[in-house]
RNA sequence: CGGGGUGUGGCGCAGCCUGGUAGCGCACCUGCUUUGGGAGCAGGGGGCCGGAGGUUCAAAUCCUCUCACCCCGACCA
């Protein structure tokens, strides 16, 4: 049991949660806010939800879920639901406590606080440096897009339709052409490289966007599905089908490189099945994260387009033959959605715990004093041992707040997820070391005394510590929650129990949605690393060589 | 589209049946005491009660209409 768990029921202070009620606050917050009048010279968008076909979509009728305390306010002084009892609302409330996100008066958008921002900003840099480190740079495209380019290819408009933001009225005027608003910039990249691309020297042309695009999502949820979100999109064009392969399967070695060694969330680099396939690709490839739930999510994608856009956009190149040849390109993104996944393969009942490496704050100085001397003296002693921390480029956050208790700081960055805590009370002052506690060891098992002098490489230490042992649980939870059943009907029981299975596959797709039907199941991926010989494919009984990895899904 | 439900300070709610000074908890502000695991007390600020119309001396409360959101179902997959 936690500490403050039997502090808290020690002093009576655990409060019942709020009963469950409905979401209304995004309406109330919208009502009565003025709205720019058409034809005052700035652009009125109206967005149309354009439903010409439904899509697959996570069951939407299942369960109660009426709830969502639209505010971190009210939920302050609580304790978090544990995971085991409602997962779902740990993660809603957790998302709000710890300051990463809040909802938006428009339902479905979010509003990226400053400390989820933050956190953005780290997944951006590891990323970015990966991305210019295999050749690529950046530009930014147009945030409208023709309607009819979305249309150019089939597939593509067929997969996108049911989700667009349409902009018909522009300055008051109805526009001759309907801008959709970027649900993905295939297609007006794919304009753009038709123009630019001329010769097979031109290539490959190796571009990557950071931005937000929008998608008319109908079940919504914090960071992990929402009307707009941000991320960045990979757009590439190369001369040969081979030189395409390879770009999109570096990618998706960057972003299994990036979650493991910068997040420390294990993934399971593999191929998309051709029913879960992007919308005109000619396949994709996905890492795959099993969250503390034991559901599956999608945290990253890569697709090897073909000539499908090329065909669609004209993007040709003359060939060292003098040959006219269509272009093979691809692209790949990686989301706030991560984030989502951060949250859900690391939290615990305390809150958020963020790996060093990415965390805003690694280190928090909580300063403990009584009296106006030992307040000066203690406070005199962080400040000193932040400067030595930032001097050996640790991020470090001094949390000077007067009228809040140290009890209350612990508990509020434990819930934000900082790595690792430093107190300085008057008795370290004396001694001259600092408690180290460690966001990933509850209690009095994660703490430790260091010395002042040297603090920095003890803290360095424990980072890398702490990196190291998030991967690691992680990837035991993973391992411990995958099966390899050899019937369907172990199969059955083992998704049954939440369960990743990991089973011999020849089936295709009609075979496929059948067990989605009857399990909810569906193919996350066909991992790249591959078991030699064959074996009984479990949805046919037939031999298959290859091995598939089945769950449940966000 | 059908059925049900809810709209009252930032959040959660009570008040409505039986019309008569809008209230409680949390959050916020000030002060004092506190501070090594979610502090206490005192004082204070903030709400045209979703909107419109009606009944009445008087409407959060009664009547009519309307809007928004939530749940269930249908449609779509």
């Amino acid at each position: 049991m936690r500490d403050d768990h039997e502090h808290r029921d020690s002093r009576g202070v655990v409060r019942p949660r709020p009963a469950p009620r409905g979401h209304r606050q995004p309406a109330r917050a919208a009502r009565g806010r003025p709205l720019p009048a058409a034809g005052a010279g700035g652009l009125v968008a109206r967005l149309q939800q354009r439903r010409l076909r439904g899509r697959p979509r996570a069951d939407v009728s299942r369960g109660p879920r009426a709830r969502s305390p639209h505010s971190r306010a009210h939920v302050m002084a609580d304790s978090l639901p544990t995971r085991q009892q409602d997962f779902n609302e740990w993660y809603n409330q957790l998302v709000l406590r710890a300051d990463l996100a809040d909802y938006a008066p428009v339902r479905g958008c979010m509003i990226v606080k400053p400390y989820g921002w933050a956190l953005w900003e780290n997944i951006q840099g590891a990323l970015d440096r990966r991305f210019k480190a295999t050749g690529h740079v950046n530009a930014a495209f147009p945030l409208f897009i023709p309607k009819s380019f979305l249309e150019k290819e089939k597939q593509h408009v067929e997969g996108f339709s049911p989700e667009l933001a349409v902009v018909t009225i522009g300055g008051g005027e109805e526009l001759t052409e309907p801008l959709v608003v970027r649900p993905t910039s295939e297609t007006i990249i794919g304009h753009a490289y038709a123009q630019w691309i001329k010769s097979y020297r031109d290539l490959p042309v190796l571009i990557n966007q950071w931005n937000s695009v929008v998608r008319w999502e109908l079940r919504t949820k914090l960071f992990l599905r929402t009307l707009e979100f941000w991320w960045q999109e990979g757009h590439t064009a190369h001369a040969t089908y081979d030189e395409a392969e390879a770009e999109t399967r570096q990618m998706l070695d960057v972003y299994t490189d990036f979650a493991v060694n910068e997040a420390a969330v294990p993934v399971i680099p593999g191929a998309k099945s051709p029913s879960e396939k992007f919308a005109g690709a000619l396949h994709s490839y996905t890492i795959e994260a099993m969250m503390g739930d034991k559901r599956a999510l999608q945290a990253g994608t890569s697709h090897n387009l073909g000539q499908n856009f090329a065909k669609a956009f004209n993007i040709q190149y003359l060939d060292r033959d003098n040959q006219l040849q269509h272009c093979w390109t691809t692209s790949w993104g990686l989301s706030t959605r991560f984030i989502g996944a951060i949250i859900m393969v690391h939290g615990d009942d305390q809150g958020l715990i963020l790996p060093p490496r990415l965390a805003p704050y690694q280190v928090v100085v909580v300063p403990i004093y009584r009296s106006d001397a030992e307040r000066a003296s203690v406070l005199e002693t962080a400040a000193r041992v932040k400067t030595q921390l930032v001097t050996g480029g640790v991020r470090v956050r001094l949390d000077e707040r007067d009228g809040v208790t140290p009890g209350f700081k612990f508990n509020d960055w434990e819930m934000r997820g900082v790595p690792l805590r430093i107190e300085i009370g008057p008795r370290d002052v004396e001694k001259r070391s600092v408690v180290l506690a460690r966001r990933d060891t509850p209690g009095k098992a994660g703490k430790s005394f260091a010395p002042e002098e040297g603090l920095t490489g003890a803290v360095t230490a424990a980072l890398e510590s702490i990196q190291k042992s998030m991967y690691e649980r992680a990837q035991s939870f993973m391992r411990a929650n995958t099966a390899e059943p050899r019937t369907y009907d172990e199969f059955k029981q083992a998704i049954e129990a939440g369960l990743f299975c990991r089973v011999w596959w020849s089936g295709d797709g009609e075979r496929e949605a059948a067990i989605k039907e009857e399990t909810k199941a569906t193919i996350r991926c066909i991992p790249l690393e591959q078991p030699d010989g064959e074996g009984v494919c479990i949805g046919t009984g037939r031999a298959a060589k290859q091995v598939a990895i089945f769950g449940r899904a966000y």
